[in-house]
RNA sequence: GUCCCCAUCGUCUAGAGGCCUAGGACACCUCCCUUUCACGGAGGCGACCCGGGUUCGAAUCCCGGUGGGGACGCCA
């Protein structure tokens, strides 16, 4: 059996951290197995499907690199298919029109609650053999039920959660079509899981709920019933659901913060699924290794500290050059325009391995083309009297010396012999007056690169 | 309330009855490297929710608690 999946997303708002797992994994499972990953938009809400968000959710998609072999189909150009399934439905008795108005539903609900009983449609119009139903209102246009089945139990094998069991005694008759004949989510999923061969479901679990009415539906269509595979959700990192209102952001904001696509995905797929002590791999590694079977139930917290190593090594890993325009980019964000000299990826090579976002590459290496900005407490304590002189004799010898890193490093080395100094008494304050901090790399590469006029020129105005 | 799901270090996880005095990773701490900060290297701290059972033997199986989460829409 050819394997094909699906990623349905609803385009109500961006991609988020947990839509984006959901797809990766979908998108992984279709890889491994050979088969084709299709992407499904899913906007019957009119009211609060936007553009917008089919945009922002194809560009989180594009970002991660998770390609789709088919779609994206938009439910909302499928209405005739499934008016003309629904029309089936009807007339072969499992559908069927209810006249119940919207309050009179509420007020049902409503008394359920207070009876300490699960709210769920009473029946009222559902026909059965003998039962005469009452007389047709007037003022009332019927949504359409289908007819679920009353007596025994769904049972599926869920890849991930094992076997579930849900009685039909708990399911009631679930609304397919609204008053104006639009068709609703749970139905057009089957509808589309159906006719497009989905034949695994891997979707967050707050649809295992959904799960046994969609099989009783697609019994009833005489379809086949496709696997299901329901992941736990992704906790924000306080353990807290997330939440438009609580650290729910568009995957788009890890780029935005200075994130790398490899490290999100490679971070992402260790969310909730492992392969033995494996933390680190590319998603080519990722798609041959990946299965449902190690996914874990539980849900899983989301941690910026471990994303942070992870990008850090993608970062370390990555060549200047792939990073170059990136990092000019980001510069600019900071007002920072970038000169021939310093060479820029020579910089981000000296660089690149202190810094856990490519924010923070960026913002690290502002000093070398603008006036660094001078931290006082570090001047303070290293830039002091005592040592002005042994600068001042290293200022003059660094004009004459050969202008690379060990010939730098000897020069302060004799100035330390000279002035019988320790050589962080003489590279700290040199530190301070070049980048503005106390932390850089090794003083004599960081010289080196800026450059010796521009070296000379800090060290002449302090 | 009803139904469903879940439960190993702070966090992500390994673990399919004996390989478990519970392994790895992030974080944290110590030391080494060192020119500061990082990187890197070596150590350390640190967990099977509770109670019963089954078994020669349980983190692993069963039951019951407790705790957490989800669903119960003419939303998806």
């Amino acid at each position: 059996m050819i394997v094909r999946t699906r990623f349905a997303p609803s385009p109500t708002g961006f991609l988020h951290i947990g839509g984006a797992r959901t797809a990766l994994f979908s998108w992984a499972y279709a890889k491994k197995h050979g088969g084709a990953f299709i992407l499904r938009i899913e906007d019957t809400d009119v009211a609060r499907s936007t553009p917008e968000a089919v945009q922002a959710i194809l560009d989180g998609m594009q970002w991660l690199g998770l390609d789709y072999d088919e779609g994206p189909f938009y439910q909302m150009q499928r209405m005739d298919r499934y008016k003309q399934v629904i029309q089936t439905m009807l007339q072969q008795g499992s559908a069927y029109y209810c006249y119940s108005s919207k309050t009179e539903l509420d007020t049902l609900r409503e008394q359920q609650m207070a009876d300490k009983q699960k709210p769920r449609y009473d029946g009222k119009w559902r026909p059965e053999a003998g039962k005469v139903l009452p007389a047709i209102p007037t003022d009332i246009s019927p949504v359409i039920r289908f007819k679920n089945p009353q007596d025994g139990v769904v049972v599926w094998d869920d890849l991930v959660k094992g076997r579930i069991e849900i009685a039909n005694s708990e399911l009631d008759d679930l609304i397919i079509a609204r008053a104006d004949g639009t068709p609703t989510y749970n139905f057009c999923v089957v509808v589309d899981d159906w006719e497009m061969g989905i034949t695994q479901v891997i979707r967050g679990d707050d649809h295992v709920n959904n799960t046994p009415r969609q099989i009783n539906m697609l019994k009833a269509l005489g379809a086949k019933i496709p696997q299901y595979a329901h992941l736990s959700m992704i906790l924000g990192g306080d353990g807290q659901k997330l939440s438009k209102r609580h650290g729910a952001v568009s995957v788009m904001q890890y780029d935005e913060d200075g994130y790398l696509p490899e490290a999100v995905l490679n971070y992402l797929s260790r969310l909730g699924w492992s392969h033995g002590d494996e933390e680190v791999f590319s998603m080519h590694q990722f798609c041959e290794w990946f299965d449902l079977d190690h996914i874990t139930s539980s849900a899983a917290q989301f941690n910026t500290e471990k994303l942070n190593w992870l990008n850090n090594h993608y970062i370390k890993q990555a060549s200047a050059e792939s990073l170059l325009g990136d990092i000019t980019k980001r510069l600019a964000k900071l007002n920072v325009s970038v000169s021939e000299t310093p060479n820029l990826p020579a910089v981000i090579d000296l660089y690149k391995e202190r810094a856990n976002t490519l924010n923070e590459l960026a913002a690290s290496i502002a000093y070398f083309y603008q006036k660094p900005i001078m931290d006082l407490v570090a001047a303070e304590k290293h830039l002091t009297v005592e040592i002005k002189p042994a600068i001042a004799t290293l200022a003059d010898l660094l004009k004459a010396v050969d202008w690379q890193a060990e010939a730098i490093h000897h020069a302060i080395n004799e100035v330390v012999t000279q002035y019988q100094l320790k050589f962080p008494k003489v590279a700290m304050p040199l530190r301070v007056m070049l980048t503005g901090i106390a932390q850089s790399p090794s003083i004599d590469q960081v010289m080196k690169l800026m450059g010796r006029e521009e070296v000379l020129a800090r060290i002449t105005n302090h």
